[in-house]
DNA sequence: AATCGTATGATTGCATACAATAATACTTGT
DNA sequence: ACAAGTATTATTGTATGCAATCATACGATT
């Protein structure tokens, strides 16, 4: 086992003490806030039923993520997610997966490596049968078994966090047109590179898993589903 | 200029709003409060002079930054920074910094490659001077503009954050053996390839920048700056 | 003597109260 | 009617109070 209980960080995200925080930023992503749009302390309060001191707690770690942007004694204001945020982080997240396979290569357990051969074929099955659910679970679980494998904190938390900011937008593309099938071949490929140890093809292989991943979201023309808009366009 | 002000980003994080924060994070980073020791919220707080809330939110943020972990009505605890986190640090900003190298190649304006080469010829000065200050702050500009030239909020924001966690170890390098000579001529590289429209050359170079940096610290054993056990070694 | 249960103290989580700041509306003088 | 200054209101920033939770120590029971 790695040096750090990586579940333990990612469930924490979920339970009680980050509900706000949580709740806050699905809305960001989901579009109920819109962007450029001021978020005050007592009416976002009052709807999740707390108080001001947690909602201020949460918009920092907003603000941390990029999400919100708070101007000192004014207030603050929500900065979306565009469609070129969305390609930026995908062109990160593809040299950082690639990075991320190679390091676990090289430090994945004989536990870890199995796990990911049962999530291959497990997920065959659900292909399959187009469980969409399972499918989009059993992806996550795939590239999170990677995040512990590759046994780098620093890494791995920079990767479940841009894994959830296109979590939206990830779970629509592998309900289209057979892209689950064939995204699971992919997996299949990182995963049989790492069990023959070579840390080359399986960067590779990741890196090139990310770009189809978005080639395919953009082909699909799912990036509509956030406006292309920059932020010049705002009122002064 | 680009759709967002990254200076005003940037110097938030100095101005009175997270002073307190700001301040945590330094104590943490230069080693005053040591690995997995408890932060109490009083006691911080009495310190810097102000109460329990400011700190509270500083440690929200600080959770998010990987800096502490703080486990729901038990406290806060410092998880440090290891020699492991430092390498990992450099080699996925190595590959960060080659991609927004390249970006930068396609997005720079005429004004940001003439502070470029400006940048450039003024350190070859303070170079030849021995003024390592100097030294310090144009290397730190030097990638902040590219930061601004890559046009990507994303990458700006992750590169931004890297290069802070880092700063007190890079510092140290830039006083070493002739380092920073060496280094600014790999910044003039990188500054002609971007000219030269080559962005190919400018990615390849940025990424070799950053592991030379790493590689000339390992070398001068600064590493040994933060000691390199692993969080296993815990008490129970 | 060992273990379980209880009491006590310390610390966090959240709510509220007050102070400081910024935006807006209003008034007053020209 | 317009402009400048002032008052008012809304919102954030910070401090503090109270309840909930956890750790520790002590004592009772087997």
């Amino acid at each position: 086992m790695s040096s750090y209980d990586l579940k333990q960080e990612v469930t924490d995200k979920y339970s009680l003490r980050g509900r706000v925080f949580s709740k806050i930023r699905e809305d960001i992503l989901s579009g109920k806030y819109k962007d450029h749009e001021e978020l005050k302390e007592v009416a976002i309060g009052e709807e999740l039923g707390v108080s001001r001191t947690p909602v201020r707690e949460a918009f920092r770690q907003l603000e941390l993520e990029g999400l919100i942007q708070i101007v000192p004694n004014k207030g603050a204001y929500v900065t979306g997610i565009t469609a070129k945020d969305v390609e930026d982080i995908y062109m990160i997240r593809s040299l950082l997966e690639g990075l991320c396979a190679r390091w676990a290569t090289e430090h994945i357990t004989q536990e870890q490596l199995e796990e990911l051969e049962e999530n291959v074929y497990l997920a065959d099955f659900h292909a399959a049968k187009g469980h969409l659910d399972q499918m989009a679970e059993l992806d996550n679980h795939f590239h999170h078994i990677l995040y512990e494998a590759c046994n780098s904190k620093q890494l791995a938390r920079l990767l479940i966090d841009f894994h959830e900011y296109v979590l939206r937008v990830r779970k629509k593309t592998l309900s289209n047109g057979g892209r689950g099938k064939i995204s699971n071949d992919e997996h299949r490929q990182i995963m049989e590179a790492i069990k023959e140890k070579d840390g080359e093809r399986a960067e590779t292989l990741a890196h090139e898993h990310i770009i189809n991943a978005y080639n395919n979201m953009v082909k699909n023309g799912l990036y509509q589903i956030y406006p292309m808009e920059d932020a010049d366009s705002r009122e002064p």
